[in-house]
DNA sequence: CGCTGGGTTGATCGCACTCAACCCGCGTGG
DNA sequence: CCACGCGGGTTGAGTGCGATCAACCCAGCG
């Protein structure tokens, strides 16, 4: 999970959608800890939302008075400076979680990245229910911690790495979660543009362009479309994304250095 | 909290330790939450651990066997990657709390800053007690949620900001924190060196180094020795850390200002 | 004393940013 | 039908911020 994912609260959303079918094999996992009571009262304080494209549903800033579970397409999660600079500290599939507040705020923008379905809880309710459902709140800090460790991972990308290194970690990112979705994971589907992934990487959109056709010059990728990328030397990939192979720069590790004394 | 920030169990320990009262001011507010039957439980699995300057508590992709929680002195949270890079995703302080595992591993190093007292849970044990006290729960969930608020601020911090933004935000950072420990908040006190804080804000310790003085160039604040800051313009320095004044387009201004000055 | 770790400062380099032109597909409307 | 605009993407030329390499300083300490 990029950001904000949390895929427990989609089976309580059964009753309360008619059209959410497709979440079902992708959440049985955590269906268990809700028992039918609970999944009940979550259906009842359920309501559906659509969004258009771009369309924004949580603004930066705001009280939060909802929390949200997304049922269908993709948003992002954005902080935005006052000169227009923009941080996605996050992108959203189907299944993940957001609004949980900071100081009572939304930390965070939040908007519709093509069409997009999600359901909507008061976000009063829904704490109340966390105090009756145990098991629940246990699986809600599970996904928080997972969505902790993907934060520290991208800093690491973006305190670190170089564009090359960024970019084929965030294709295998996409990869991997398609593959968890139950989505194809080879032909990567990017639902964003080149300026969203610029955005998210901590780059330029040109970087960005160039750097696809860097990888793709490599061999490792191949581009058909805007929205395809099929990955074809994942293992390959995966060494860029960590750093294994051999950069332009290599620091020394401070800790070993009594080694060698001078010679 | 910069990042493990977890001050809820410091209580727990007051009867298992017995110097740590100069936590008990700062933890108040979450001491409420702990029956007396807790506290006792806590202090039970409650174990006390001393390090050197240094030294490593917990291996990044260890199993996670403990949870912990700083007593005393500071620490810094590593994701180091095999060419030697590396990321400090977090400094933690006194009260701080961190272990918690991603897949059953530790996503990061932590080591010592200076000398250091902690305490150790058995991870197993603490995740019992927590479904028996609800109200750990809760206060380890607003934690989690204000760690992951803050894991978003500084990826926006080394996704978009210039050095002089980064530095300038770190300072108000510890000044903040410093402040909610209920220590002296101006002359802001630096346990770490200026490598890691490199490695904090993605950048080399000569930037660290030279970013330093440009702040002293602009009498933002005044260096006395290696770890002592007095921030001499608050209110601008946290303008300069959220980009509100003229950023990269116009550099040529802020030349210009270091300019007239010099000549 | 000299050694060592931490910090500062200078000179140079290079990756990614900036500015700018251009391409392409698509929808709109004359 | 083509003209046009527009959003998204690619490519090229030049710049600059921060990295790199390298002295040098200073304090603590054996």
């Amino acid at each position: 999970m990029i950001a904000g994912g949390l895929r427990l609260l989609v089976p309580a959303m059964r009753s309360a959608l008619d059209d959410c079918r497709s979440c079902e094999a992708r959440c049985r996992s955590l269906c268990g800890s809700v028992s039918g009571a609970g999944l009940a009262e979550f259906a009842d304080i359920a309501e559906t939302i659509r969004l258009r494209p771009h369309q924004r549903v949580v603004t930066e800033g705001d009280p939060a008075a909802h929390v949200f579970n997304i049922v269908s397409g993709a948003a992002k999660l954005v902080k935005a400076m006052p000169d227009g600079r923009q941080q996605i500290v996050g992108f959203l599939l189907s299944g993940d979680f957001f609004g949980l507040p900071v100081g009572g705020a939304y930390p965070y923008s939040v908007e519709a990245i093509g069409e997009a379905r999600l359901c909507r809880f008061e976000r009063a309710r829904f704490e109340a229910l966390l105090g009756r459902l145990p098991a629940v709140e246990t699986a809600l800090r599970e996904r928080l911690i997972a969505d902790l460790g993907a934060a520290q991972e991208h800093m690491l990308s973006l305190g670190q790495k170089s564009a090359l290194e960024r970019l084929a970690g965030f294709l295998m990112q996409l990869s991997l979660r398609a593959g968890r979705l139950g989505l194809p994971s080879n032909p990567v589907q990017l639902p964003m543009t080149r300026a969203e992934i610029a955005d998210y990487l901590g780059l330029t959109l040109e970087t960005v362009s160039r750097t696809f056709g860097r990888l793709k010059d490599r061999g490792l990728i191949a581009v058909r479309g805007r929205h395809e990328i099929t990955l074809k030397a994942m293992a390959h990939l995966d060494e860029l994304a960590q750093g294994d192979e051999a950069p332009m720069v290599r620091r020394a590790e401070g800790d070993l250095r009594c080694r060698s004394v001078g010679s």
